[in-house]
DNA sequence: ATAAATTCTCCCCTAACTGGAGAGTCAACA
DNA sequence: TGTTGACTCTCCAGTTAGGGGAGAATTTAT
C-alpha cells in the first residue's frame, strides 16, 4: 500500500492527477481511509493506470476510455480515433500550408495584401439575368434597370437581408472588357420570371474568399492572387468565380474606397 | 453602420464571436451606443475581421493575433506557430502509428497483452555492481548480500524512495542463463565505492516501458513485444534495457503475482 | 397598441488537468 | 512531549474560444 505521493513517483503520475482520476471514478485507489480521506495505492493500481496511460498516449479521450471498460466498444472507439487522428494531421497540413504561402507571399512583398478566407455560403434564393457588357461601367449603369424590371413583374419581393448581389462570368477566364456576365441578387422568395429574369435557388457552397478594396480595374489582381493560392493550398475551384459587392459607387464616392469580396467555391480533393 | 445581427451574417461570424472578440479587445465595433450598450459596426470592421479570421485559420491563436498587431512580432509568431504545427502533425501520426500498432497487435491475438508507455525516468544516483550470473535465481540470491556490502562500507546510506532497482543486460543480446549484468539500486546520495561496487548518476531519459506480470522465465515475451514496438513506431533504442522489479519473491508468494517494469531508453529519429 | 424580433448582460459549460489557499495529519527530531 | 517539516486533504479559480440559455430591455413590424 503506497500513499499517493510515493505512487505517483512510482508511475510518473501527478499526485493531482491521480485525485483527477479519482474524482471522475477512471482509477480508484485500492483503500481510502474514512477518517482523514488519505488514499492508498497498491500494485494492482499501477497495472490499470499504466492500461490507461498507454490508450491517453494514443490520443484517446478520458471518455473514450471510460467507454473502452466495455470491451465491446473497443473496435468502435478505435476506428473512430484513428479517422480523427487522420482528419487531425490533414488539417494541420492544411493550416501549415497557408502560413508557407503567406510567408512565400510576404517576402516577395506582394503590392497588395490579400488574405484567404474560406467561409460556408448559405444557400440563398436569387434572381439572375444573363448579358454581354462592354466593361464595368455598363454593367453598373445597367443594374438598376435590373432592379426596376424585377420590381415591375413582383412588386411585393424584398431583397434578402444582408442584401447580396454578385456577378458571375460566364466567360472561361477573366476579362476586364466585353464580357458575358450573370446578374444575380439575393431576394427573400422566388418571383414570377420575365423573358430575361429568372429565378432560381442556390445551394450552400463552401468558397475562398478574398477582400478587395478599391477600384474594379485592380480586381484582376485580386484574382491572380485567390487562383494561385487556390492551387497552392491543394483546393480545387468546383464553380465560377463570385464578385460581391459591398461598398462600392452607391455609398462612396472614392473609387479607393470601395469594397468588394471575390468569392470562388472550392473543395478539398479527398487525397 | 450595421448590427450585430446583420454583420454577423454579412461576415459569417456567429453573434457570440462577435461580441467576444469586442470583449477582449479585439474588434472593437465602429460605435457603441450608450444608452442601449448596442453595437455598430461599418465595412472597416469587416476587413479588419477577414484578416483575424484569416490568421485564425492559419491555426493562430488569439493571443498570437493580438501580438501580431505589433508587426514586428510577425516573423517570429508565424516561425514559431509553423514549429508547432510541424510538430503537432509528428504528434498525430506518432498516435496514429501506435492505434495501427494496437489493432495489430489485437487482430493476432498476442497471448499476453503488453500495452507500452513512454515515461520520462527521473536521474537518480545509483551503487552497481558487475557480475556474471548463471541464471535468475542465482541473481537473486546475490542482491541481499550487495546490500551488505555497500551497508558496510556506507553505514547511514539510505535507499531512495521508491526503492527502485533494475538489472542491466551487459550482453548484447537477450539470454536466459550465464548472462553478465549490472546490479543498480537508487540510494540518495554517493557513497564511499568498494573494489566491486561503484556510484553512479544516471541521468533521466526517455523509455518505453512494458508491465510484465509473471515468472521472470516469461520476460522474453516481454521483450520481443518491446522490441518490435519500438521498430514499429518508428523509435530508436538508446540505451541497455532495464528491468525494473515491482512485486517480487520478497513480498509475493506466487510467481504469477510477479510484476516488473521493463523499460528502454528510446529517442524519435527527427526525421 | 401589441406582438415579434433583436440585442443586451450575466452566468454556467466545455477537457484535462494545474496552481494555490487553508486546514488537517503524520513522522522525525530535540 | 513539543515542534518542525513533509505530506495530504478539500475546495476554488484558471486555462481556450467561444456556445447555450435566462431574463430584461429595446427596436421593428403589424
Amino acid at each position: 500500500m503506497y500513499r499517493i505521493g510515493l505512487f505517483s513517483k512510482i508511475s510518473k503520475t501527478t499526485v493531482k492527477t491521480l485525485r483527477y482520476y479519482n474524482d471522475i471514478g477512471l482509477l480508484q485507489p485500492a483503500y481510502t481511509d474514512k477518517a482523514n480521506g488519505y488514499r492508498f495505492y497498491t500494485t494492482d493500481q499501477l497495472v490499470q493506470l499504466h492500461h490507461i496511460v498507454a490508450l491517453r498516449q494514443m490520443g484517446f479521450s478520458i471518455e473514450d476510455i471510460l467507454q473502452v471498460k466495455d470491451r465491446d466498444k473497443l473496435d468502435y472507439v478505435l476506428a473512430r480515433k484513428e479517422a480523427e487522428l487522420e482528419a487531425e494531421i490533414i488539417a494541420a497540413a492544411d493550416k501549415l500550408s497557408r502560413i508557407k504561402n503567406f510567408k512565400n507571399q510576404q517576402e516577395r512583398g506582394f503590392s497588395m495584401s490579400y488574405q484567404a478566407v474560406i467561409k460556408e455560403l448559405p444557400e440563398c434564393i436569387v434572381y439572375s439575368k444573363k448579358m454581354r457588357v462592354p466593361n464595368y461601367d455598363a454593367y453598373f449603369e445597367l443594374v438598376p434597370k435590373i432592379g426596376e424590371e424585377v420590381t415591375a413583374a413582383n412588386p411585393s419581393l424584398k431583397l434578402a437581408q444582408p442584401e447580396y448581389s454578385f456577378i458571375v462570368y460566364l466567360d472561361g477566364e477573366y476579362k476586364e472588357k466585353d464580357f458575358e456576365v450573370e446578374f444575380c441578387e439575393a431576394v427573400e422568395s422566388i418571383g414570377t420570371e420575365t423573358d430575361t429574369i429568372t429565378f432560381k435557388k442556390i445551394d450552400s457552397v463552401q468558397a475562398v474568399t478574398v477582400l478587395h478594396k478599391g477600384p474594379y480595374n485592380q480586381l484582376g489582381e485580386a484574382y491572380a492572387y485567390v487562383f494561385k493560392w487556390i492551387e497552392d493550398n491543394g483546393y480545387t475551384a468546383t464553380g465560377h468565380p463570385r464578385e460581391s459587392y459591398i461598398d462600392g459607387i452607391w455609398n462612396k464616392d472614392n473609387e479607393e474606397d470601395w469594397l468588394t469580396e471575390l468569392q470562388v467555391p472550392v473543395e478539398k480533393p479527398s487525397k
